[in-house]
DNA sequence: GTCGCTGATGGCACTGAGTGTCAATAGAGG
DNA sequence: CCTCTATTGACACTCAGTGCCATCAGCGAC
C-alpha cells in the first residue's frame, strides 16, 4: 500500500510536469515550479526522480524491458524480421493504448535536445539487450558477429523513424503501419544468412 | 591571426580537459580544475565551450558535415550502399589519421553516458542531412517515403557498431574494416529499389 | 494508551554548471 | 601617444542536484 501511494505521488509529479512542459518548455520549467504544481517539497521531488529530465524519461522506462521479452517469447525459429517486428509492436503498442499521453510526451522528447539525447541514450540499453537476445536466438558470437548488434539496431532505428513520423503528423498516421513500412526497408537485412 | 590564437586556445583547453577526465573521469572533473590545468578564467571557459559536455563533444563536429559533402560528391548513378559507405568513410578515416587522439575521445564518449547521450544527438542531426541529401539522389521524397531516413539510419548504426567494436578492441581493430563488415550487413536493405 | 521504531517528508546548506554584467587590459590603427 | 575595439577576468546570480538532520505519521509491542 505504500507502493501504490508512491507510484500515486509519482503520476502526480509526473501530470504537473508535463502541463508545465506543454505550456513554457522544458528548459524554461524550473523543478521549483514543478514542485509548487504538485504540491511537494523540491527535496521529494528528487526521491522521486533522479532528474529533472528522467520524469519524461522515466515514461519509456518498460519499453526496453517489454521489447526484449517480447523477443525472447517469440518462437525460436521465426526469422529475425518477423521477430523484432513483434518486438518493437510491444513498444509501439503503448503509443496506440493511450495516444493521448504517448504523443504528448514523445512531442515533447522530440521537440527538446536534452530529452531526446536521454532518449537515445536509453535505446543504446534496449540495443544491448536486443543484440543479446538475439545473439541467443541466433547461436552467433554478438563480439565477433556484428549481424545481432546490427539487427537490433536496424529495429530500432525502424522504431525511431515510426515514432518521428507518428509526431509530425500530430497522431494523424497509423504506428504499426508507420512500423511496417519502416521494416519493409530493412526486412532484406534482416533474413540474410550471414 | 585573431582566429589562429583562438583555436590555440580552445586546443589547449581540450588537451587540458580530455587529460583530466582520463584520469579521473568526466563526470568528477569539474570546470575549476579544467579552467586551473588550461590557466584560462572559468567564464574565458564558457566563451570558448557552451557546455562541459561540448569540450568532448566539439571534436566530432566537423564529422557530420564532412560525411555530408562526401555524400553530395558521389556520383549520381552510384549506389546508395557504395556512396554511403563512401560518406562514413570520411568519418572514419579521421580515426584512422589520429588513431591515438581518437581513440581516447571515443572510449571517453562510450563509457560516460551524458556524453555518449549528447554524441547521440548529434548523430540525429547527421542522420537528417543524410536524409536530405539521399532523398535529392533518389528522387524520393522523405515526408512520404521512408527509405532515405531508414537507409541513414542504418548507415549510422553501421558507423556506431564500428566505433563500438573498435573502442573495445583498444585501436587493435581496423575501423576500415569493421565499417565493411556493418555495411556488409545492411547492403541488401540499401540497394533495394523500393 | 503509550513508548519506541521505521519510513517518508521537508528544510537547510552546500557544490557545481551556466549566464549576465562590468571593469580592466591588450592590441590595431590614426 | 591616443582611441577604439575585442578579449579577458572577476563578481554575482539562477538553477540542478546532493547530503544531512529534524519532524511527523503510522504501527507493532508492552
Amino acid at each position: 500500500m505504500a507502493e501504490r501511494k508512491r507510484q500515486l505521488v509519482a503520476a502526480e509529479i509526473t501530470e504537473a510536469a508535463l502541463q508545465l512542459c506543454a505550456v513554457k518548455g522544458f528548459d524554461t520549467t524550473t523543478v521549483d515550479e514543478i514542485v509548487v504544481a504538485a504540491g511537494i517539497s523540491r527535496r521529494t521531488f528528487f526521491r522521486y526522480f533522479s532528474s529533472k529530465e528522467d520524469v519524461a524519461i522515466q515514461l519509456l522506462a518498460s519499453l526496453g524491458t517489454d521489447m526484449r521479452d517480447e523477443l525472447r517469447a517469440r518462437p525460436a525459429g521465426e526469422p529475425p524480421a518477423t521477430a523484432l517486428r513483434h518486438a518493437v509492436g510491444m513498444a509501439i503498442d503503448h503509443c496506440v493504448d493511450e495516444p493521448l499521453k504517448s504523443l504528448r510526451v514523445v512531442q515533447l522528447i522530440l521537440r527538446t535536445p536534452v530529452l531526446h539525447a536521454r532518449m537515445l541514450e536509453r535505446q543504446a540499453q534496449w540495443r544491448e539487450g536486443l543484440t543479446a537476445e538475439l545473439a541467443v536466438r541466433l547461436g552467433r558470437d554478438p563480439v565477433t558477429d556484428l549481424f545481432p548488434e546490427m539487427a537490433a539496431g536496424m529495429a530500432l532505428a525502424a522504431f525511431d523513424a515510426a515514432m518521428r513520423h507518428w509526431s509530425v503528423s500530430d497522431g494523424a498516421a497509423d504506428p504499426q503501419e508507420l512500423t511496417d513500412r519502416a521494416f519493409a526497408v530493412i526486412g532484406p537485412a534482416l533474413d540474410q544468412a550471414g
